[in-house]
DNA sequence: AAGCCGGGGAC
DNA sequence: GTCCCAGGCTT
């Protein structure tokens, strides 16, 4: 698909998006921040998230770590503490990665180019372009989830959005439109403007300034822009945890396989490939047996499954939770043997949380 | 180019 | 249920 470039169409578009965003901006702790380590430490935590899950963090954040340095000083599970519950855990890695990188070798001084910026480990496109135009005011365009929406829209533009022509047509056509007199206030103002007026559903066509010149609106195209050619597919898996109880205290593993939920924590795990059907089906496991053939114990419970969707995966884990001995040592070098009392202190996935938080199991009777 | 990486909210 | 969110990295 050819896309013809239209000045006066181009010109109504910026004109109109900065009228609007001068009376409908939304006031946000970010905005108008002009550290660039408060702005990337925004960024990397809005990435695919949106702003009312991801304000708590910011603040949070800000508040433990103030500066780079204080951040790049902070043991990784701790990070990873304060990231928990967040998503997308390979942020909290790299944004301590880059912290640490910035404080060490940097001399704690921000990046003020858009290449270097962009070399920052969890910096792409976007990021790196929302920090140059916030911070630096350098005359870079974002490309986000909301700018795919208002231009494939005003423009009538039915290339995907997730391809690399796609992409490319995009972002070409964004910095065309980039006002860089005010790269920064532009950038805010056209994802204010997705995010509050031009909406994925039921946009608000009719008050929006841009309806006049909009393609979409005006071949009624709006719910079929802007397109995507990938469709999703979940794969199912099913994750039996054993909890092994010793008095006062439980064995947990960090997660180190390239894998989900990397550098969190959870039990010793039996994968399979259905949701076991009988109660021996775990006790009978050859990982199992191997676990537990030189002690006692003693199957006190086995939770109903929980079930957590990931965007590719869902996973579906069920608890047993067993009493060993007192004697009882794991061969695996990697479990930690810790007090119930300490849990709190390490990061899981949300699966696992839940299962905390249920005071009572909802027991399956086999 | 395609696949993978979370969790939550809107519909 | 499906889609999307202030995307980026790995293969």
């Amino acid at each position: 698909m050819t896309f013809h470039f239209d000045k006066d169409k181009n010109h109504f578009f910026t004109q109109n998006l900065l009228r609007w965003h001068a009376s409908h901006h939304r006031p946000l702790p970010w905005k108008g921040e002009k550290n660039p380590y408060l702005v990337w430490l925004s960024e990397i935590i809005l990435q695919q998230t949106r702003v009312e899950q991801g304000l708590p963090y910011f603040e949070k954040f800000k508040e433990k770590y103030p500066a780079v340095h204080d951040l790049a000083r902070a043991p990784e599970d701790e990070v990873m503490k304060m990231w928990e519950g967040l998503g997308y855990y390979s942020r909290a890695r790299n944004l301590h990665a880059a912290a640490k990188f910035i404080a060490n070798e940097l001399g704690g001084i921000f990046p003020n180019k858009y290449e270097d910026i962009r070399a920052l480990k969890g910096v792409g496109d976007y990021t790196a372009a929302a920090i140059a135009s916030f911070a630096f005011d350098l005359p870079h365009a974002v490309v986000d989830g909301n700018v795919y929406r208002v231009l494939s829209r005003y423009f009538g533009i039915e290339e995907p959005v997730d391809t690399t022509a796609g992409k490319k047509l995009f972002a070409k056509l964004a910095q065309e439109l980039l006002d860089e007199t005010q790269p920064g206030k532009y950038n805010q103002a056209i994802m204010d403007f997705g995010a509050g007026h031009c909406t994925p559903a039921s946009p608000s066509c009719p008050d929006c300034p841009m309806q006049p010149h909009c393609e979409a609106f005006k071949q009624n195209k709006i719910a079929q822009l802007p397109v995507k050619s990938k469709k999703l597919e979940r794969r199912q898996r099913f994750f039996n945890y054993l909890i092994f109880n010793q008095q006062e205290s439980v064995f947990i593993k960090k997660r180190t396989e390239k894998d989900i939920w990397r550098n969190l924590y959870d039990f010793p795990l039996i994968e399979t490939e259905s949701l076991p059907e009988e109660r021996n089906f775990v006790l009978k496991n050859k990982i199992w047996k191997l676990w537990l053939e030189k002690t006692e114990y003693r199957l006190l419970r086995v939770s109903a499954p929980f079930k957590q969707e990931l965007t590719h995966q869902q996973i579906i884990a069920r608890f047993w939770e067993i009493e060993v001995d007192g004697a009882f040592q794991p061969d695996e070098t990697s479990w930690l043997k810790t007090e119930r009392r300490n849990l709190k202190n390490f990061a899981f996935p949300k699966v696992v949380d839940l299962y905390f938080k249920q005071k009572f199991l909802p027991l399956e009777l086999f």
